[in-house]
DNA sequence: TTGAAAGCGCTAACAG
DNA sequence: CTGTTAGCGCTTTCAA
């Protein structure tokens, strides 16, 4: 790749190659002869010139790069959050590598190495599970900032959604519409997220001396709704509702219902978690709690750029939606 | 960023950076002895080092990063064509850089800039519309390798679907179902897969001396598709069917038509292209053109690393699928 | 207000 | 088989 230097600028606009840099930088605030600014950006602009960042990186020990790593991107709701991390990052002049773990630990690890040797400045996190401890504790040494997102991480800055909160009214919301046989398809253990919105829903459950009559535990895909709902319903023939941990486990059940037979609304209510465009899709619209990924994104890249001297937990509001897959009374 | 840097990693070892560099780059084939290298590799291991990237990018002038720009990570087509370009990248060892235009022209030529500081070694580019010429011929100029994936730009190679075939047979597939009146809503005018698509549509249907009863040009977004098509189902009551240039407008028209109450299947027809997942969410479920996107990403990618070899252009076969937003006799 | 010089961490000749 | 040397393109003292 043929590069025009800072040193061909230079020569073309009869300076020296840090009057140059001066004038890329900005440091040139007052003490510096408009003239030979001008004369500098003619050549600038007469070479068509963009100084490499390499270059730059080597000399300041920062790339201008931060990483978002997460399970998956092709997720409408971790797509969402993706946007809104690189939103900020661009606005404030940095690019966006965006790793994908595939949801597999393995590949998470691996991308700790990278991300070390491409020298991010930070990394916004959505962990797919309990990380690598070591890995984790050796890029904090380096001096890799890091946010986590969606998920908690112990003794990290978080950006998450009141999903205890949420859940909880969800669980109301359910009670007030007469459920009682409830069967809960909770997220897969050790997150966070999934934990927070299983609690949340039983607690709020126990208020009203119930709980739910199943509970089963999936990953939060699709598949995992689908056969999960699937194995409940022809096990437990009087279910009266099942709520996801999410929307994407939700449309699973929703549909395991209808292979089922089983009507949606009329014979059994559904509910999710995060208001994805999918789920507005389905029909009957899905009742569920709206999770503002694309905030989510944002705020967590705001964290990362205010560094040490952000607030260590961020916890988002939450709306639930009442949809139509649950109505009754 | 404290870094451990080749010279400590050298002292320790006992030998000289060079040394070092050459277990690093695996050029000691044969003529190194094994102890000597045991110990680079042990000094490695104990100061936990990883080499410098931005280093080695000056040096080698290769960052071993490429980008995929493209319109809209949220949109479903996209992230999975991505997360092909991501997967073959990481095979080889590259990083990917995911840029994301928001389906803003003046973003995208932004991002070039960006592209060619940032000094990527290849770019797999999904336009928003037409390209900045000057632009792009300045990456090219220095180098920088391109692929387009999903829309045609004149003079670089391609992955595309067969878009033509594909709406050619969605087209006789109608006509056999019975349709005659059919309105067409487009994608953006001057992308050649909303183009190819309409005149494969056009041609097939001439076929039979036939022709779209209407036609009008959206956006390829959700909310395009609902609006044209609530437009052209109040101004042509009689209209049998709708067919959109994408899954996620004829998702538009399936929402517009439910809202005016127009039964689908019933009274209208619908189809779109592509197959993403939410095609299969939606009911009844729609008939389209699956078109393989994770593997349009995959194929890019490939394209991309074979360079100058690469054939200029690669057609991907798409397959239609019978949903049930278009039954009939 | 500007220039000269040193060096960020690495690799690739060229010696030895 | 291994070390020495000279940069890659930029920023940043320090001096003028």
């Amino acid at each position: 790749m043929r590069r025009v230097t800072i040193k061909e600028v230079a020569a073309l606009a009869g300076v020296s190659p840090s009057t140059v840099s001066r004038v890329l930088n900005g440091k040139d605030a007052g003490h510096m002869r408009p003239e030979t600014k001008e004369r500098v950006l003619a050549a600038i602009r007469a070479l068509d010139y963009t100084p490499a960042k390499a270059a730059r990186t080597l000399r300041k020990r920062k790339t201008g790069v931060i990483a978002i790593l997460l399970p998956d991107i092709s997720n409408p709701f971790f797509s969402l959050l993706a946007r809104g991390v690189a939103s900020v990052a661009f606005e404030h002049g940095l690019s966006t590598l965006i790793c994908d773990s595939d949801n597999s630990l393995e590949k998470e690890t691996q991308f700790w190495d990278i991300l070390l040797a491409e020298g991010v400045d930070g990394v916004v996190f959505v962990p797919v599970g309990e990380p690598d401890g070591a890995k984790v504790e050796k890029l904090r040494r380096r001096g890799v900032e890091m946010v986590i997102a969606d998920r908690r991480v112990p003794g990290f800055p978080v950006v998450e959604a009141d999903n205890r909160g949420g859940s909880a009214s969800l669980a109301e919301l359910l009670v007030s519409l007469g459920y009682r046989r409830i069967a809960y398809l909770a997220g897969p253990k050790g997150v966070s997220t999934a934990e927070d919105r299983l609690e949340g829903f039983q607690v709020a459950l126990e208020k009203h001396g119930l709980s739910p009559t199943v509970v089963r535990c999936g990953d939060f895909t699709y598949e995992s709704g689908y056969s999960l709902a699937r194995e409940v319903l022809s096990q437990h023939p009087g279910m009266e509702a099942i709520v996801a941990g999410n929307d994407l486990m939700a449309i699973g059940a929703l549909r395991a219902a209808e292979d089922l037979g089983i009507a949606v609304p009329r014979k059994l209510g559904i509910a999710g978690f995060d208001h994805v465009f999918p789920a507005d899709l389905v029909r009957p619209r899905l009742t569920t709690v709206a999770v503002p990924a694309y905030q989510m994104g944002k705020e967590a890249m705001r964290l990362l750029i205010e560094g040490a001297k952000a607030p260590e937990r961020k916890v988002l509001p939450v709306k639930p939606i009442l949809g139509e897959s649950t109505p009754r009374r």
